[in-house]
Formats: C-alpha cells, sequence, structure tokens
DNA sequence: CGGTTTTGACCAGCGC
DNA sequence: GCGCTGGTCAAAACCG
C-alpha cells in the first residue's frame, strides 16, 4: 500500500506501459518525503531505461522469438510476444529486470522450456487464484505454494498443471515489482498432453488463438507473421483496453482503439479458418437451438 | 466427503 | 561451514 496511487487515476491503458515507455512512470507524488520520492523517481527511470534498451533487443529478434515459440499456449496473454525471451531465469522479476543485460540475443534459444509473460491485470486484484486466472493461457493449474521473494514485496504463487499428474510443467505467478498492475508468469517445461480443458475451449490454428472461456468471455489474442493483438474486453474497470504488439508498443487512445478494432476485424475476416470456425460454431448454436427452442443464443 | 487452497516447515543450491 | 533464498512438501483449513 506504500505506493497508494497508482491505480487509482490512471487508465488501465497507460498503467501497464512502464516496460515500454521511458517517460511513462507508475509514481504518483505525493506529500512523501522529497528524497524518497527522487530516490524512487531515481531508481524508476534507471530501471525504465534498462527495459526499454532490453525491448528493443528484444523486438529486434521479435521474429526468431516467435518461430521458435516453445510451448503452445502462446496466445492468451497480452504482450506474451514481448516477454516470451525471458528464459535464462528463474526469478520472475528478474527476468524482466534483467532482460539481458549483457545478452542481447535471445537466451530462450538456449533454454527453451522456459519461458516468461507478462499480463496486464487490475492492481486491487491480489489473490493468486485470480493472478492465475487472469493469466489464462487454456489449462487448468493447481496451486502447490506460495512464496513471498526477496526483491519483490508481492507473493510469487507457484502452480502445477492440474490436468495430468504426470504433465512437468510448472507455473509461478507474481506481480511485478515496477508495476503492480503488471502480472508476471512464468512457465517451465512443455505439456505432455492436449490443451482443452474444461473451462476452455482453445482453437489453436498456428497462427492465431481465439479463446471462449468461461473467465475471460471477450478474450481475443492473434499471433500472425510476427504481430501480436490482444483485445481484452473483459469488464474489468471502466473500459475496454486493446494493445497491439507490432514491432513497438502502441497505446492506447480511443481512435487508436477504434483503429485497431478495425484491423483485427480485418484480419478476422481475412481469416478462412477463423470463418470457417465461427460459422461451425453459428451454425451448431442454430441446430442446437432448431432442437431446443428454449436454448438461448 | 472429496478436492482444493493455505501456510509453516523443510530441503537444496549458492555465495561468502 | 554457515546463512540466505527459492522451491517444494504436507497437514490443516476451507469450500462446494
Amino acid at each position: 500500500m506504500d505506493d497508494a496511487g497508482d491505480g487509482d487515476g490512471s487508465s488501465p491503458a497507460d498503467s501497464g506501459n512502464a516496460a515500454a515507455s521511458p517517460g511513462l512512470l507508475p509514481l504518483f507524488i505525493r506529500s512523501s518525503p522529497v528524497e524518497d520520492l527522487e530516490e524512487k523517481l531515481r531508481r524508476v527511470t534507471e530501471e525504465n531505461r534498462r527495459l526499454t534498451g532490453a525491448l528493443d533487443a528484444i523486438l529486434a529478434g521479435h521474429h526468431h522469438a516467435v518461430g521458435a515459440a516453445p510451448s503452445p499456449q502462446s496466445a492468451t496473454t497480452k504482450a506474451s510476444s514481448v516477454s516470451t525471451s525471458c528464459a535464462a531465469r528463474d526469478d520472475a522479476t528478474a527476468a524482466v529486470a534483467s532482460t539481458h543485460p549483457a545478452a542481447p540475443t535471445l537466451a530462450a534459444e538456449a533454454r527453451p522450456k522456459v519461458r516468461t509473460v507478462r499480463v496486464r491485470a487490475d492492481a486491487c486484484d491480489n489473490d493468486a487464484i485470480n493472478m492465475a486466472e487472469i493469466v489464462k493461457d487454456g489449462y487448468q493449474w493447481r496451486k502447490y505454494g506460495q512464496k513471498v521473494t526477496r526483491d519483490n514485496p508481492y507473493p510469487r504463487a507457484y502452480f502445477r498443471c492440474a490436468f495430468s499428474p504426470s504433465c512437468p510443467v510448472k507455473k509461478k505467478v507474481q506481480r511485478s515489482a515496477e508495476d503492480r498492475s503488471i502480472l508476471v508468469a512464468t512457465y517451465e517445461g512443455e505439456h505432455n498432453h492436449t490443451m482443452l480443458t474444461q473451462t476452455t475451449k482453445f482453437i489453436d490454428n498456428g497462427c492465431m488463438s481465439h479463446h471462449v472461456g468461461s473467465s475471460l468471455p471477450c478474450s481475443i489474442s492473434i499471433n500472425s507473421s510476427g504481430r501480436t493483438f490482444t483485445l481484452d474486453m473483459t469488464n474489468q474497470g471502466s473500459g475496454s483496453s486493446i494493445e497491439a504488439v507490432s514491432g513497438q508498443l502502441v497505446m492506447v487512445s480511443p481512435e487508436s482503439r477504434r483503429l485497431l478494432v478495425d484491423e483485427v476485424v480485418q484480419m478476422l475476416k481475412n481469416d478462412t479458418e477463423f470463418v470457417e470456425a465461427l460459422t461451425n460454431a453459428v451454425a451448431t448454436r442454430v441446430e442446437d437451438k432448431s432442437t431446443r427452442p428454449d436454448m438461448l443464443i
């Protein structure tokens, strides 16, 4: 609660851009001791500068990272294509903060079974189960531990894949120390089973992924030929957020949101497999309704 | 009542 | 060898 204020007045759109924009700092100066604030500002500024450099390096090799996606769930989370390269460290925060200060080339190629995903989430949502739900990836997870780590005041939650006892995949979820509205999820290992779960239907045709899950009813992510779009139209907060990763992070005036929506719609229209899947789904619904007139579409 | 989550305890790895 | 830290275990609590 020491950083009260980040999250109350700021929009969801601008709260998560600290990693991309040096000028956007999640600090709101109030009547605290000036030295503390200056020190905090200095730290965050330095952190932002590092992250900006790291982001440039990552984006320079972005296509390599996309081509070498280590596990099937590459799309649910926002900005996943930005952060999947952070593979060298088991500490999620360290993975973000130390995004290859010495190695601009992607360490993910060396350890492809570990990847990190950053997800923007409601900063007020603190409990670990919701954290796991927010970092929705098509699998079900069972929490087996929680720990407060040294360099992050927020607890880290440990999850195992609950789909199969033999599945070796583990997942760690922790809020970013720099921006509490960012959840950092670290995946280790690869699933040895299919992705379908009870709560999520996941269509993955290799370049596009669409989630129609109960907990994330209007979430769609598209990763097509190196571009990533995320529509997150869950009803958290006051409005929808749309994020695009296309060589750089772009955010997010209402006009640009509209443009992005148009672009995403166009992409969906042009994707024959999506159209086919949608058509089949509608046909199935219509068929069901014809046999069960009481059923809502 | 069975499955899941919580949380303190324990263990292993690493740096000094 | 010792202390610190991250990761895991397992008993208790919780929940549907």
